[in-house]
DNA sequence: AATGAATGAGGGTTCATTCAT
DNA sequence: TATGAATGAACCCTCATTCAT
């Protein structure tokens, strides 16, 4: 597999720095192989073309990130539990690297189709775990009973999303774990069971 | 005023066909023009280049909206009853418009720095009108007193442009304007007093 | 005739300013028509284009600098003293206008076929005044009488020419107009019958 | 070394045939990659942008041209005849290269400000051994005492420079190499010592 | 596998010119 | 005559991608 040659994350690393300096447009793919120390042409035998690398960059992160979570989801007991795990995880992922939280927040919001299709795709796999939270929610009766799944998936999704957004364009000047619990707490009662 | 001739906001409106069909690094200049029935070098008699024609869309279609929704908003009692109307507002106004939604969803996520700017400038005018629902709802005690605004109003409009973005990407396959209310009761739950 | 209607000459001297200022290329039209008090259309009533302006304001004051060497070398009894009085001209008259002295020697330099028609055509009227002095020198006993009119008229032209383009250059830091005695000198030592 | 690169002087090469040809202006760059056989692109791979390619063939032609000339000159022993030396070698060398004698001649007296800079700085070398030549003639007795060397240069240089525009003007219809001669004695005349 | 020189398609923008008023 | 808004042709340059080595 691809995944196994040191080159083919030696450029994506290089890639994610490239285009959180100076934006996807920008980051010439002759930048990226300078980046990465390789020549522009090894760069294709690693991947497809210069959006590939942008994709491929997000399967790779989210991917690990979206295994991670669901083991540390698997510890907690409650579903409120898993939802400030998520949420803790989300933040600190995100946190602890600059460069993917630009990319991630601001570089992948680029609107070309296929892109599109294939960020959506891994998306699914973190929408379903938050989707089995709050499923389980209501099942253990934590969360309203009449709760919309895809209603209530979207306003947490939506809420971090946006959270993390605004925190990146803010510059990153406050501290984001620090809005973790918060979060959590306003979530929590909009799915509650009151 | 710019904005009183006719040319500009034919310019505006061909845009947004042009740039919500094909996405706006793939809508060339003359396509817009074309669209627009004026010649190209017209479009530079109005707008700078061609971001400023996607800025200047943004701006002048987002900024009739807040004007709007505060209008509509006076005529409310409550903080829930004015959420419930920007909510319905916020989503019929990209539910009528098939093109400025996807613009709106999509295209404006471009990552450039400037263009960023101005969205957001515009932005915050709306953002403004969050908060004064959030601060109205902490001091008539519809809303919990200890609501932190700036999260109140992420979950907020995180919520609310998930929900239209992922109706977007589903292609508009089911009614919007259905989601508000539930959304709103999602929404005030979380602000709620409980 | 054009040249009696004022705004024909108000386009030309505003030419002058402006292509002296930025350059032929960079004096777009628009800039002429601003510079002349005129609206950009008003400048097709006068001028089939902007060459034609470039080249009108060459036959222009050109001519009319021809004119006038004409007249004051009749005063003059020797070819030699003619030749000084013509220097002399055609130093003072660049010296004087420190814009036109730039066109002249620079913008005018241009390679359009057309225009370097026009303007050799012009020209021509003045080389003619050369020749003429050589030719009378050379009757007179003054210059040799083996002397080359091609050669010697490309001598002084040249001199002349070269020495009002190296004061251009040198932005104009000495005084040109003392140059005229030495360089008449050294042209009547050339063509001198010794 | 770029210059020893085949495709660098092969660009150069068919840049001074294109803009012979058509001018500057009409010179076009893909006809430029066209004549020189190489893809439009290439031509950046080597030049900064167009300008530079009119510049750097200038630096080119001319910069080996002076070289030629100063060692010829060597060999030779009066002022006088290394003042023959240079006109027959500056008017053979554009004799033999009629594409050349046109860019030199008319295109290159472009009058772009940078342009303008940089082959006058080309030039400084070839003022350079015009000024020597002259300065030994004065000190061996051959040229008078009291010659201005700058002006003698602008004699001698713009002399030299008229001719051949002249000679190119005319197409080239007549030996320019043929004027040599004459043109020398001209000149020796003027700066000799009667 | 790796290189990097070469490719060439593609498009935003300028500005001389026109023409309806 | 005069205007100036509108026109649209024309072109340099970038950079993702290829391929001979």
């Amino acid at each position: 597999m691809k995944k196994n040659k040191p080159k083919y994350m030696q450029i994506i690393d290089a890639a994610v720095i490239a285009i959180a300096e100076v934006g996807y447009h920008q980051a010439q793919v002759s930048k990226i192989a300078k980046q990465a120390g390789v020549a522009d042409g090894t760069i294709y035998l690693y991947f497809k073309n210069k959006e590939d690398i942008l994709i491929s960059l997000f399967e790779e992160k989210m991917g690990s990130f979206i295994e991670k979570i669901d083991e540390m989801i698997e510890g907690k007991q409650t579903a409120a539990e898993k939802l400030l795990m998520m949420i803790e995880a989300h933040f600190k992922n995100l946190s602890d690297d600059h460069h993917m939280a630009i990319v991630t927040q601001l570089e992948l919001r680029q609107s070309n189709k296929e892109l599109r299709l294939r960020i959506n795709n891994v998306l699914k796999g973190y929408l379903r775990v938050i989707d089995k939270i709050i499923i389980e929610g209501i099942e253990s009766g934590e969360f309203s009973s009449d709760l919309d799944v895809r209603l209530a998936r979207q306003m947490i999704f939506g809420t971090m999303d946006e959270t993390v957004t605004t925190w990146v364009l803010n510059e990153e000047k406050y501290d984001l774990m620090a809005l973790a619990k918060p979060v959590h707490k306003l979530l929590i009662k909009g799915c509650g069971n009151h």
